[in-house]
DNA sequence: ATGGACCCTGGAGTTACTACAGGGTCAAGA
DNA sequence: TCTTGACCCTGTAGTAACTCCAGGGTCCAT
C-alpha cells in the first residue's frame, strides 16, 4: 500500500472503529468510497482518518447518524444560504449545551462518589438519579 | 387513577418518553414494573418519574443501556464494598470527562458558525471536522 | 350507552451497528 | 517456489434499543 494509504484495518485501529463498521458507513454514504487497489483493497488517506474520527466521536456523543450527516453536508458545503445553515446550527448549539449541563452534573456526583468511597470504604449514599432528576431545568418535558 | 397516580401516558409525556419505550424498559428490568388499576392499567408514581428521567438523559449523553443499568445498581445499592464501585466510578468519570471536552469544541464551533452567519450571510469556512478531529488528545484510539 | 381517547399484549419493522461464512490477496519464511 | 497466517473482499444474518401496528379492552364525557 502506497506511503499515507492506510488498508481498512489500519484506519480501524487509528479511528477506533470496527472494519466492519467502516464498510457500513461507506455503504450508507456517511464516508466517500476510497481509491482501490491493483488487489482491490480499500485504500484510505488522511482525510478519510479526519471525517471518520468525527463521525464516531460525534455519534458517541449520543446524536443520530441523522444528526451526522447534516454536520458532514455543512462541512462539504458551507457556502449556502445562511437561512438554511442557521437553524441546524441554533438547533445543535442548544442540544450541545444542554447535553454539557448534563453531563457536568453527572461528573460532580461521581466525582463525590469517588471521594465519598475513597473515606469511608463505602460509598453509603448516592444521589446520581437526582443529579439527572427533574427540577434542574427540565431540558425536553413538560407542556 | 388514585392522586399522584400516573398513567403511561402521563409518565410519557412527563418525561419525553414513547410508551412503547416504558413498556420496553419494564420487560427487561430498568423500570420496575408498577402497581396496576382495577382495569389493568399500569399506574407510576414519582420515583418511576426520577429514574425514567435519569435513564433517558443517561442515553441522550450516548451511554448504552448497559452503563445505565450499572448506574443503577450503584443509585439502589450503594453499601456494596469500595474496590467493586471504583473502577466503575473512575471509568465513568474519565469518560464523562473526554464527552465534555468533545462537547465544548463541538459548541465552540457551532458558535463561530452562528456568528459568522450573522455578519457574512454565508457560512464561508466550516472547521466543525476538524473540532473533533485526531491531534485533540486522540481519545480512544493509536496504540 | 356510545364514541373517542387511552390502555393492554404480542409481534413485526427500523436504526446502527456487529458477527459470521465462504472465498481472494499478500508478505514472510521454509 | 510454495505455503501459511494475517488481512481483505462480498453478502447475509444477528443484536441492541427502540418504534410501530393490529386486535382488542377500559374510561368517561356527552
Amino acid at each position: 500500500m502506497a506511503k499515507q494509504e492506510l488498508s481498512i484495518g489500519a484506519l480501524g485501529k487509528l479511528t477506533g472503529t470496527k472494519v466492519e463498521t467502516i464498510r457500513f458507513y461507506e455503504k450508507i454514504g456517511i464516508l466517500p468510497a476510497p481509491a482501490r487497489t491493483a488487489g482491490n483493497y480499500r485504500s484510505y488517506g488522511h482525510d478519510h482518518v479526519r471525517r471518520l474520527t468525527f463521525v464516531r466521536r460525534v455519534r458517541d456523543l449520543g446524536f443520530p447518524l441523522e444528526t451526522v450527516r447534516a454536520m458532514l453536508d455543512l462541512a462539504d458545503q458551507p457556502d449556502r444560504p445562511c437561512g438554511e445553515v442557521d437553524a441546524l446550527v441554533l438547533g445543535q448549539l442548544n442540544e450541545v449545551e444542554r447535553k454539557i449541563a448534563d453531563l457536568e452534573r453527572l461528573r460532580d456526583e461521581l466525582d463525590r462518589l469517588a471521594h465519598q468511597c475513597r473515606r469511608g470504604g463505602r460509598v453509603a449514599e448516592c444521589r446520581i438519579i437526582e443529579a439527572l432528576s427533574p427540577h434542574h431545568e427540565d431540558g425536553h418535558c413538560c407542556p
